[in-house]
DNA sequence: GCAAAAGTGTTAACTTTACACCCATGT
DNA sequence: ACATGGGTGTAAAGTTAACACTTTTGC
């Protein structure tokens, strides 16, 4: 692996980041339409050139930041992508990153002129993606299926405050499966990871939940001792 | 074949290999002692630059072919490492590969000029790696714990006739931590996944112990109905 | 005959699953 | 008063964990 005979190159590497939330019962993905040529118009995932003089986690982050405005959001590299046509107009190997955030804590910035404003669309009815975004989806759908069953990760998706039946349905949603209710609750009460508030939804036109929120703090140290979650 | 043999390229990017086996009730691991500067006569993960015309995977492939002869092995994708310091001579992206093989199975093979034959290491006491080396071979050695648990990849690293407690030292060693061999038979063999062969040890001073194979088309046709191998 | 590892079963503790009714709130 | 989802416990089935002695082989 000897630079020497390399010739000085900026990048052709990119990130592409897989943004997902989680909003009216439905598991959905953060897109942008393409503006210009290869692809012009289609739904693609956000992503971008990395600098040369950056990590690529941190372009992971600026351009996530750059779409949405918000770092303090749970991020992992996935995947890398690197087929030798997957770009039309050349080589361009891509570090696919993966991410969950709550939608309602964030709004939606225009970008550059590249793509039209980001949007939330429903990952379960989805049109063709550019390029190859969506085998890139695929691999990160199934990291958080597989992800959400033995680290807490759902949180992330979720208001600060939520109820448990959203967690539940959060669940059954990412898992594509139904879950009984009574288990559901004994299994995740017993981790002691849920903070009960003295608050209960409002506005709804049946008997009112409560409110709780996930205890970080407290998974940080039992992660610590050795315990793991698992759903 | 020389760095300089190399078609033209494009693109600052590497594979790097992390190639485990087991032997002698050790886990190990196949490194190259480097001939050149950066980092001469340290140990070096095996790795190469990516040719302009292939796929990353090919790449990862060609590289681990090219030191150990051998082309039908358990490979995947791990982990892509970019920091901009990585490599003191300038920016190189390398996407680090995770294999397994059968130690006994393939003869290590003398290498290209920047490297001195390749050999097997034990992972328990190693000096310091080449690079961010030392660091690719921890994202592997923790993917491997990991994935060892809920995938039957152990039998990648035995010979094609192993005993019971071969398979249980393996799963030992890699987990560091002491299995209790009754529940460990019962429960490996419960998943009907392994084939006892009418052979025994030879040539040991104790008792001879059965052999058994890992039936693979048995688990591929397990996980297509939805089975899921968990120790 | 002894050293070394192979092989084997039972029980108690724990975890998972299946399952149905009353409660609180808004309209 | 009714529609909607919230909230709750128990028992049976299944899984995991703990544990010790006999067998076979080579020397």
């Amino acid at each position: 692996m000897e630079l020497n005979d390399l010739p000085k190159l900026h990048s052709d590497f990119s990130v592409d980041c897989v943004v997902f939330g989680f909003d009216k019962g439905e598991l959905r993905i953060l897109l942008i339409e393409r503006a210009e040529e290869p692809f012009k118009d289609f739904l693609a995932l956000p992503g971008n050139l990395v600098y040369d003089n950056e990590n690529i986690d941190q372009a992971a982050n600026r351009v996530l930041s750059e779409l949405t405005g918000l770092n303090d959001v749970y991020m992992e590299q996935l995947y890398t992508f690197g087929d030798v046509n997957r770009h039309p107009q050349g080589r361009v190997i891509t570090v696919a990153y993966f991410s969950l955030i709550k939608v309602k804590k964030h709004t939606l910035n225009p970008l550059s002129a590249y793509a039209k404003k980001a949007q939330w669309f429903s990952v379960a009815d989805l049109q063709p993606l550019a390029f190859d975004h969506q085998q890139i989806l695929e691999k990160a759908y199934k990291r958080l299926q597989n992800k959400i069953r033995y680290q807490p990760i759902g949180f992330e998706l979720l208001p600060e405050k939520f109820t448990l039946s959203q967690l539940q349905q959060l669940y059954e949603v990412i898992l594509e499966k139904p879950i009984d209710k009574r288990n559901f609750r004994k299994k995740i009460l017993s981790f002691g990871l849920l903070i009960e508030l003295d608050e209960k939804q409002k506005n709804v036109s049946h008997r009112a939940a409560k409110l709780y929120k996930f205890n970080k703090t407290r998974y940080n140290n039992l992660k610590k001792m050795g315990f793991s979650f698992e759903l």
